[in-house]
RNA sequence: GCGGGUGUGGCGAAAUGGUAGACGCGAGGGACUCAAACUCCCUUUCCGCAAGGAGUGUCGGUUCGAGUCCGACCACCCGCACCA
């Protein structure tokens, strides 16, 4: 064979991989370890390029670390419960179990031909009982610990199809698939109680040095802390019981300027007041209709309705607000009553605008202060001039006039300074089929009674149909129906199940022992935790990550996990999309049709008809924008796939899928072949200088490369692979000095495209597999140039450049400096203004 | 609406506050070939014949020097708690 066929290469390497089961990670207390996770994905039945680009980045750190002596732990399994496989059941028929395994097979089969440096036999899926019933058995220990509890809360309602709507399902106010009005409904939910950590996973972020600082930031500002006053308001003319309603704002100093008092649509007053109040219950309801999801309540108008009922203002009782339900104001935030600043802030300004309350400032700019046409909302930190001030200076900051005002509501009685959280605890029931059953029993006697361990797991039953609305568990007619673990009457087991967010946060720990008869193994655990690298989307930066941070810490309170994993992962990535042009034709009517780009060639369909190019947007179906990666490996091979996907952009940032760019992938990788086989056949030059020139150019190489990698500057390290090559391909080195280069290139490349890597190392007689051998050490004294080019600029812009020797010193290039021609015209005669001499980088000259 | 991010040639991009455009794609020219494919070599930010000038989303600022730092704005992307 003399031309690259990854056909033929790559398969035989990989069946040299798993004789030599080189990918198992061992449990060696003699080695380092290093933990290398991707986020594991979903089986939807196909791998797509975002995969692709995900675990290539994974297998580069991965492999890379085995090179460098770790004993390393790269697992793969499944995110396998969730709707899209009951979905799957009620639109095809099946079983969303036989849907889900045979999916995962297709994928494991579509996965493998990567060539990823995977420890398979580690594998599983969330829907494995042997998973779920571990699950299980933490949350009962979680639930005992006093990390689980039950109260009301609201879901989407859609009352044709008789089920509960995830958010997503819920588009513009209406199901689905019934295109019913979606109304909101209270259940019985369990939660978890991740507010009770709410300043502790704040403050331990900034321990997560390696974390991207963007996720950080994210996660602080979802959990929201703030400072502020909690006080109450005395009603008049409110119902008995509610002579009071507390608020809490941020913003204390601005009491003055309250125009108005406004309460949640579920706060208890508006409760009571819809039993009894027709036009009440009407808005109310209306309310109800937004949905449940934050992002749909802020985008709604801002609507209220005045209840009749007044408050007195706390600083003078002479003085009364009216009390308006806001469709706005969020019971799970604060106290869920407010009060409203129309000066200083946008919200009640709009609001105070639309029924006619007064909007009087509080404080103005302390230079130029202008009539307000909107609210002023300056940044805290600014110096403001307060005209309706209680408390403080006149001028002062915002901040520091809250902390005035806290301080003055104190000393007088009316509220109390406190830290509120935006942070609300985590619901886990979902009203599905399939996820993991809550192991619980509700007894008539007994009340909520947790499962026995040793019944665990409670597994789902199998035979279910989808043909009916609702939960299939509620009508199961045997399933439900069970004892009571305590006093073994008649008894009704739980019918909800958790969410995959459950699933997903401690799979990390699981692959430490996957097999084991508890959660975890404290001797595995011990071992390989934490994860020293995840990798996966930004779109989890806030959700994933920060339950999975809270779930480790319950693991550790209930003993499943070592005190040091409670942040389980060290270091973080998060890597961009996928991206493909969009190419569209329109029908008849003029509706858009789209086309795969297999079927579009040079901007034409097959019949000829050109084809609208859409920018590029992340590959989707149904604008049908994507590659299938099985086409492409079956078309150039997996190092191709992986190359392309690892080069040009930045590991962070989207990448563009182009056809040409997977070739121009390919004939690289086979103008690196056919070198190293020229090199194996013999070729070779002159040498002499030659040879230490290669020589040099390949330590350049190691350390350049060794730092992109380090560094997850996987396009860098590709760009200076192909600069060596181009270096190696004009040398004139003797065979041997190409035949080591060629060995140490192939050892650089090896985390990218292992296959090709793998051939070119036997080719030119390196010792056993290249992914067993040490990565190569950078010689130091290779590095040093002798002699630097500096820039000449002249008031800052590059007019010339000079060469000197590498350790000349300043007056040495200054002198060098003036003597140069350019500078000597530009100076005619006179002494510089400022010479700048920054030593091995650049000359500044000011004139 | 709120929070976070991104923006540099025809395209993907590179650049510890120090030569803007490394490397690759595409395009153009040439060599090889009967011809083509493959391969190899050269050119390629824009304007300009040139000298030279302009240029990193827009506007302003700090600095000897700004793609990089600061402020305002524009566009696009991610998240918003039941998609995973």
């Amino acid at each position: 064979m003399s031309r690259y066929d990854p056909s033929q290469i790559e398969p035989k390497w990989r069946t040299a991989w798993e004789e030599a089961q080189v990918f198992q990670a061992r449990h060696d207390p003699a080695r380092p370890k290093y933990y290398v996770l991707e986020m594991f994905p979903y089986p939807s039945g196909r791998i797509h390029m975002g995969h692709v680009r995900n675990y290539t980045m994974g297998d580069v750190v991965a492999r890379y670390k085995m090179s460098c002596g770790f004993s390393v732990l790269h697992p793969m399994g499944w995110d396998a419960f969730g709707m899209p496989a009951e979905n799957a059941a009620m639109e095809r028929g099946g079983h969303p179990k036989d849907w889900t395994y045979a999916n995962i097979a297709d994928m494991r089969d579509q996965l493998k031909p990567l060539g990823l440096s995977i420890d398979w036999s580690r594998e599983f899926a969330t829907c494995d009982p042997e998973y779920y019933g571990q699950q299980q058995a933490m949350f009962l220990d979680m639930l005992d610990a006093g990390l689980i509890y039950r109260k009301s809360a609201q879901v989407n309602w859609d009352p044709v199809d008789m089920t509960v709507l995830a958010n997503e399902q819920v588009i513009d106010g209406r199901g689905w698939r019934s295109g019913a009005l979606v109304e909101r409904r209270e259940l019985t939910q369990w939660f978890f109680r991740i507010s009770d950590y709410s300043s502790e996973l704040l403050e331990a972020l900034d321990g997560l040095k390696d974390w991207p600082e963007k996720v950080r930031t994210m996660q602080a500002n979802w959990i929201g802390r703030s400072q502020g006053l909690q006080f109450a308001f005395t009603t008049v003319g409110a119902p008995e019981e509610f002579d009071r309603i507390e608020v809490y704002t941020t913003r204390p100093d601005t009491l003055l300027g309250a125009s108005f008092c406004a309460i949640s649509p579920d706060h208890p007053l508006a409760r009571h007041l819809e039993r009894h109040d027709p036009k009440v219950a009407e808005f109310v309801a209306e309310c109800r209709r937004i949905g449940t999801s934050e992002e749909a309540l802020e985008k709604a108008e801002k609507k209220g309705l005045d209840t009749g009922i007044r408050v007195l203002h706390p600083l003078d009782n002479a003085w009364e607000l009216p009390v308006y339900i806001a469709n706005f104001i969020l019971m799970d935030y604060g106290t869920g009553a407010i009060f409203g600043c129309p000066a200083h802030d946008q919200r009640d300004f709009d609001f105070a605008t639309k029924y006619g309350l007064p909007i009087e400032a509080v404080f103005e700019a302390a230079e130029n202060p202008a009539p307000l046409t909107e609210a002023f909302v300056p940044m805290k930190s600014e110096p403001v001039r307060y005209v309706r001030g209680f408390a403080g200076e006149a001028v002062q900051t915002g901040e520091a006039a809250v902390a005035a005002a806290i301080a003055f509501c104190e000393e007088n009685g009316i509220g109390r300074g406190v830290t509120n959280y935006r942070l609300r605890d985590w619901g886990l029931s979902r009203q599905r089929y399939w996820g993991c059953p809550i192991p619980v029993v509700h007894c008539p006697d007994c009340g909520v009674v947790p499962e026995k361990k040793e019944n665990l797991p409670i597994r789902l039953p199998d035979d279910v149909t989808f043909d009916q609305p609702g939960n299939p568990l509620d009508r199961h007619p045997s399933w439900r129906d069970c004892t009571c673990p305590r006093c073994g009457a008649a008894a009704r087991r739980e019918t909800d199940t958790m969410d995959t967010f459950v699933d997903s946060s401690w799979y990390y720990a699981r692959f430490t022992a996957p097999r084991a008869t508890t959660p975890t193994d404290r001797a595995e655990a011990d071992y390989w935790m934490n994860v020293d690298q995840y990798i996966g989307g930004i779109e989890h930066a806030i959700l994933h990550l920060l339950y999975s941070r809270f779930f480790a810490r319950a693991m550790v309170k209930t003993g499943h996990l070592p005190a040091k994993a409670a942040e389980p992962f060290d270091a973080l990535f998060t890597q961009g999309m996928v991206t493909h042009e969009i190419y569209m034709t329109r029908d008849a009517a003029g509706r858009p049709v789209y086309h795969l780009p297999e079927d579009v060639t040079d901007g034409k369909l097959a019949d000829g008809t050109p084809v609208e190019v859409i920018p590029s947007a992340k590959m989707s179906k149904s604008k049908k924008n994507v590659v299938d990666p099985v086409n492409i490996i079956r078309d150039f091979g997996a190092d191709t796939a992986r190359w392309f996907m690892l080069s040009d952009s930045p590991p962070e940032r989207d990448v563009e899928w182009t056809a040409s760019g997977a070739e121009a992938a390919s004939k690289f990788l086979a103008r690196v072949w056919r070198l190293a086989h020229e090199t194996a056949e013999g070729a070779g030059g002159a040498g002499g200088p030659a040879d230490a020139a290669l020589e040099k150019a390949i330590h350049k190489g190691i350390d350049e490369i060794t730092r992109a990698i380090d560094g997850f500057a996987f396009n860098k390290a590709v760009a200076k692979v192909y600069e060596l090559t181009n270096t190696f391909a004009r040398s004139d080195a003797s065979n041997a000095a190409r035949r080591a280069a060629m060995r140490i290139m192939a050892q650089l490349m090896a985390p990218m495209v292992p296959h090709l890597a793998e051939d070119i190392w036997t080719m030119l007689g390196g010792e056993g597999l290249v992914v067993n051998a040490p990565w190569p050490k950078a010689d130091p004294a290779l590095l040093v140039e002798d002699e630097v080019t500096l820039p000449i600029q002249i008031n800052g812009k590059k007019r010339g450049e000079i060469s000197v020797p590498r350790d000349m010193d300043k007056a040495g290039v200054e002198a060098a400096v003036l003597a140069d021609p350019a500078v000597q015209k530009v100076l005619n005669g006179a002494a510089p203004k400022k010479l700048i001499v920054v030593p091995g980088r650049i000359v500044n000259v000011v004139v």
